[in-house]
DNA sequence: GCAATAGTTCGAATATAATCGAACTATTGA
DNA sequence: TCAATAGTTCGATTATATTCGAACTATTGC
């Protein structure tokens, strides 16, 4: 069974989240994971070879954005809210909100 | 007189935003202008070229975070926070006060 | 065991960003 | 007018990210 690396809650980077959240497609699957949770990589493709969504899962992956969950041959992938939320908190919910209003 | 390029509210990118905050540096300027504001860029240097800093209020001043008016001989920057706060309410206060608690 | 599915890893190519010195511009104040 | 100060612009270098195909791994279900 493989297993993925997350960072621990209490090392997580500001800058890295802001960095990780900077680029359009990975905001997009931060918010498609806000509104339906928990969510396989496949329904978050969007036409992206694998390659480039397994990269993209890696970045959010190690800022600590998500955490994914080997479910079967399928990789569930949710948002770390609480965690998130405890050690910065409003941050999520400021930048989806915005990321809603941007359209 | 010298006068610098600023874009228009309406035409701020979240994306670029965040990504102009997502740099340690920028965001300790940020930081710094939200206790004071105006301040010119050289007490911000933070023994940086001084290429080098006009390169990232640059970035910040192109994200639409920053505003830089002419003042005699110096050039003196704040923060464009009503319009960012109307645009993406909530969003730089939070990322503000993620700063601080990221020490 | 074997084919199918989901996603990762590798490596190379390309794009984007950061860094820095040197030359430049604009303004002040003597 | 001239020296000094504040900051920009240019160009080159280096570092970091993104992109993609191809080969790989793990799991399921037949």
């Amino acid at each position: 069974m493989k297993h993925y690396e997350h960072p621990a809650a209490e090392t997580f980077e500001l800058t890295a989240i802001l960095h990780a959240l900077s680029d359009p497609y990975r905001l997009w699957i931060v918010q498609t994971l806000a509104q339906t949770q928990p969510l396989a990589c496949a329904p978050l493709q969007g036409g992206r070879p694998k390659s480039s969504v397994s990269h993209h899962f890696s970045v959010l992956r190690r800022a600590g954005l998500v955490w994914t969950e080997v479910v079967g041959t399928t990789h569930m992938n949710s948002l770390r809210t609480e965690e998130l939320e405890h050690l910065f908190p409003g941050l999520l919910a400021a930048v989806l909100r915005a990321a809603e209003r941007a359209q």
